[in-house]
DNA sequence: CGACGGCGACTTTTT
DNA sequence: GTCGCCGTCG
């Protein structure tokens, strides 16, 4: 490379929606990166690696795997090895390509590039998500797979309504084919790359009597006619795009000089693909490919991921380079001891095992907690977090981290009776809401006259008298014309098909389009899109609603509106909101997060809650009994993303009844928490909750000391419980015992018994002898009188006489007083 | 067109 | 238990 920094021409007309002048900003990063590389003999950016971090960094020349525990400063690693890129004048900004799988990981690389070469980041076009990457290259280059370069981007929800169109419009019931598992299938096929010709037979027939194949074809020929892709277009059609036109794929190989990959373990096989064709070149041609991930962090195997991407690594890139980062900056010795106990269970791994220097004795153990119901189990935590509270730790670093967002309700049900501040991370995103999605129906219809899906969601909302049956003949006369809805319109207003009414409605709707399409150009889009609202009679709609939402949409809208501030044209927003669904979060407000373990991963908080760890919930009996070993493998990778997110406190809780589905069951301890090492974990022996009156007296840990108060809990099964405390302490996670055939139930219909791989299911039934026999009549302080059907260690399977059959571990029943 | 009741579902989630 | 969807009825 010589002077100046003009990039390879045809990459210079970016649709670059601010201002960003690439060959200037492109210079100003690499020429402060020189300068700090000059500025000393180990360049600044270099200082502070560890050599392992280092190595990672600097081997700049083919192949590298980089294998980055948690915590062991991976996104740090990436950022300097870009850095390092510009620094060493390798190459131009515009040069790389660095893909995420989120924007808020692709957000955060932005902003820490930025901090180490200064400045702005634009010049960096390349580093992005895979879909927003292959957005980029699809707006450039839509012709060659028969879309227009403003093509507009569907999400699941327009998919869902469209597929069901194609489902109904096939004659077939939409209730027994439902849209949304075929939209789902349609996601598996495209996550692993197969057009409808390379479907499995058997796939292809699984869904609506064999239509399944027709029915894809179907979806593709209708997203050509709307010039629209799903997401998983976005990544085939590059693919699709490459393959054909392998003068195309040269110039981007001759462009990307390096390619960086973040979290490779979440990597699917489209995904994978994609990357192997950006980066494979012909042989003697370095294939400068950095992926960074952690397969003991794989959470994503059930949308898709291929931990094998990672595994095979070597295979796919000969003469690769794999350096692990093991040394952990973040978890005491503790939390990594457990955490490394605990997913050396799984064997289809890498192998790393985590250390760190800071070793402190006063540092806390992985605490174990048993609560009797999932109530207790939120007033437990909700106590302490307010000790902690009391104690001057800021709620922003604590979380509760669970496994299934049903769990959370709980929590903020006493937190909010607490007055306590929580945030919920993940929930109904603000591009989702219904109000949000209607508004951008009308700009999407106002910006792309050819998308039916906004124009269908809209036409009547807010009412006017175009129901049904008039959008079907408009529907019937847009198909056999060929024209997109709108235009349909236009049309059909100038005959006499429809009725008067509606004629002069849509005539009106037609009217409003034609001029705020005309409005489109030289009107602020903001301006313009409060007129479309205002004009359409959509704010009026919800001012007229007098249900409680109503003014939250409202307020809602407004927010919409202010966030179209930040784009310079709405047609960029539209393609901002369809990639980027996330609304930042307030960061001000001291609160605790509630999230799942999935969205916790990437994150670390000083303690960390880890409640539900019950056999059925976690690992989830559905992850049992469909995926197998594989399946409990990945069940076990979230324990260990879970509490490797906590730096110095980490409690994890069960309890011993959950309601699920609405009905109670009584739950055994996973076994997850007999795989952790005791030598890291203390068992919580007192918990201050004592249980509320009123309640029938469940409140109360079975592993409280006894208490003056305790007389409260009379019932004959409440005097057990406390009289086998400790018993029940150590059987039910001290000693281990087979969990062959230990679930939650689910209902009378659910699967029975079921059992998991052999050799991961029955290890030795340990427990002494138990002092029931089978047939015994039995008495459940919860489930009431029963007959022993089997007995395992202290687990027994009772018949109830009410509650049905239910495990429950002996010292919660007593032999029932015969009468 | 809107309200109400019945019915089924109900892990995890990004783009 | 609760939510959301769908179909029916007024």
């Amino acid at each position: 490379m010589t002077s100046g920094f003009d990039d390879i021409p045809f990459f210079d007309e970016e649709p670059a929606p601010r201002k960003p002048a690439p060959a200037a900003a492109a210079g100003g990063i690499a020429a402060r990166a020189m300068a700090a590389r000059d500025a000393s003999r180990a360049p600044d950016y270099l200082a502070g690696l560890n050599p392992e971090q280092r190595e990672a960094v600097e081997s700049l020349d083919g192949p590298v795997l980089v294998l980055a525990g948690a915590g062991t400063g991976k996104t740090r690693v990436l950022t300097t090895r870009i850095a390092h890129i510009l620094a060493t004048g390798r190459a131009y900004p515009s040069q790389i390509l660095a893909v995420t799988f989120t924007n808020k990981a692709a957000r955060e690389m932005k902003e820490r590039i930025a901090l180490l070469v200064g400045g702005a980041v634009e010049g960096m076009p390349w580093l992005g998500t895979f879909h927003s990457i292959g957005v980029r290259l699809l707006r450039r280059h839509a012709e060659l797979v028969g879309l227009s370069s403003d093509f507009t981007i569907l999400d699941t929800d327009d998919v869902i309504r469209l597929i069901k169109q194609l489902i109904q419009a096939e004659g077939l019931d939409d209730k027994r084919w439902p849209a949304r598992t075929f939209a789902g299938m349609i996601d598996n096929w495209k996550n692993k790359g197969l057009d409808p010709a390379q479907i499995p037979e058997g796939d292809a027939r699984a869904f609506a009597n064999g239509k399944g194949r027709e029915l894809y074809v179907a979806y593709q020929n209708r997203l050509k006619t709307l010039n629209a892709c799903d997401f998983g277009d976005l990544l085939l059609h590059p693919i699709r795009m490459f393959r054909a036109n392998p003068d195309i794929l040269k110039e981007y190989h001759e462009k990307f000089r390096y390619i960086l990959v973040d979290e490779y373990q979440d990597t699917n096989t489209a995904q994978y693909m994609w990357l192997r064709l950006l980066a494979q070149r012909p042989k003697g041609v370095p294939q400068n490919v950095c992926c960074v991930g952690d397969d003991d962090q794989s959470i994503y195997g059930w949308r898709g991921a291929e931990v094998d991407n990672i595994l095979r690594f070597e295979k796919d890139f000969p003469g690769a380079k794999v350096i692990k980062l093991e040394r952990n900056y973040r978890s005491t010795e503790h939390i990594l001891g457990a955490a490394g106990h605990l997913i050396a269970h799984n064997e289809g791994r890498l192998g790393k095992t985590l250390f760190t220097d800071r070793s402190d004795p006063d540092d806390d153990k992985v605490i174990v907690h048993a609560a009797w119901d999932s109530e207790e189990e939120a007033r437990a935590v909700g106590e302490e977090i307010e000790q902690l509270q009391r104690n001057q730790h800021n709620l922003n670093d604590m979380a509760i981290l669970v496994r299934a967002s049903f769990q959370m309700r709980e929590f903020e049900d006493r937190f909010v009776t607490l007055g306590l501040n929580y945030r919920v991370i993940g929930g109904p995103r603000f591009y989702e809401r219904l109000e949000i999605r209607d508004a951008m129906a009308y700009f999407r219809l106002i910006c792309q006259p050819a998308d039916d899906l906004a124009f269908e969601r809209i036409i009547n909302t807010p009412k006017r008298g175009l129901g049904d049956t008039t959008v079907r003949t408009l529907h019937d006369y847009a198909r056999a014309r060929e024209v997109p809805m709108l235009a349909a319109a236009a049309e059909i207003i100038e005959t006499d098909e429809l009725k008067n009414k509606a004629r002069k409605s849509l005539f009106d709707v037609v009217t409003d389009f034609r001029r705020w399409q005309s409005l489109l150009e030289n009107t602020p889009h903001t301006e313009l899109a409060e007129q479309v609202l205002d004009e359409s009679g959509y704010t009026a709609m919800w001012q007229n609603d007098k249900s409680a939402e109503a003014p939250g949409r409202l307020e809602n809208l407004k927010e919409l509106i202010r966030s179209m501030e930040a784009f310079e044209s709405m047609r960029g927003f539209l393609e901002h909101v369809s990639l980027v669904m996330d609304a930042e979060q307030n960061e001000d407000l001291d609160a605790v997060s509630i999230m799942t373990l999935h969205s916790a991963k990437g994150l670390e908080f000083e303690t960390v809650f880890l409640p539900g760890w019950e056999e059925g919930l976690f690992p989830h009996q559905r992850a049992l009994d469909e995926g197998g070993r594989a399946a409990l493998e990945e069940e076990r990778r979230l324990a260990y993303v879970g509490i490797t997110r906590a730096k110095r406190r980490c409690h994890i809780w069960f309890v011993s009844n959950r309601r699920i589905h609405g009905l109670w069951q009584s739950t055994l301890p996973s076994r997850f928490l007999d795989e952790l090492p005791p030598g890291h974990v203390d068992v919580a022996e007192t918990e201050q909750s004592y249980g509320g009156y009123g309640r029938g007296g469940y409140g109360q840990s079975r592993f409280d000391n006894a208490d003056p108060f305790s007389n409260t809990y009379s019932t004959p099964g409440w005097k057990r419980a406390q009289q086998h405390r400790s018993d029940a302490t150590r059987d039910n996670w001290g000693t281990r015992s087979g969990h062959a055939v230990e679930r939650i139930g689910y209902g009378e219909s659910g699967p029975k018994g079921r059992t998991i791989d052999g050799e991961l299911v029955a290890r030795s039934t340990s427990a002494e002898p138990s002092r029931f026999a089978v047939g015994d009549r039995v008495f459940h302080i919860k489930f009431g009188n029963g007959n022993i059907a089997s007995i395992e260690g202290n687990k027994l399977t009772i018949d109830f006489d009410r509650a049905g059959q239910k495990r429950v571990l002996d010292g919660f029943v007593e032999k029932a007083k015969l009468t």
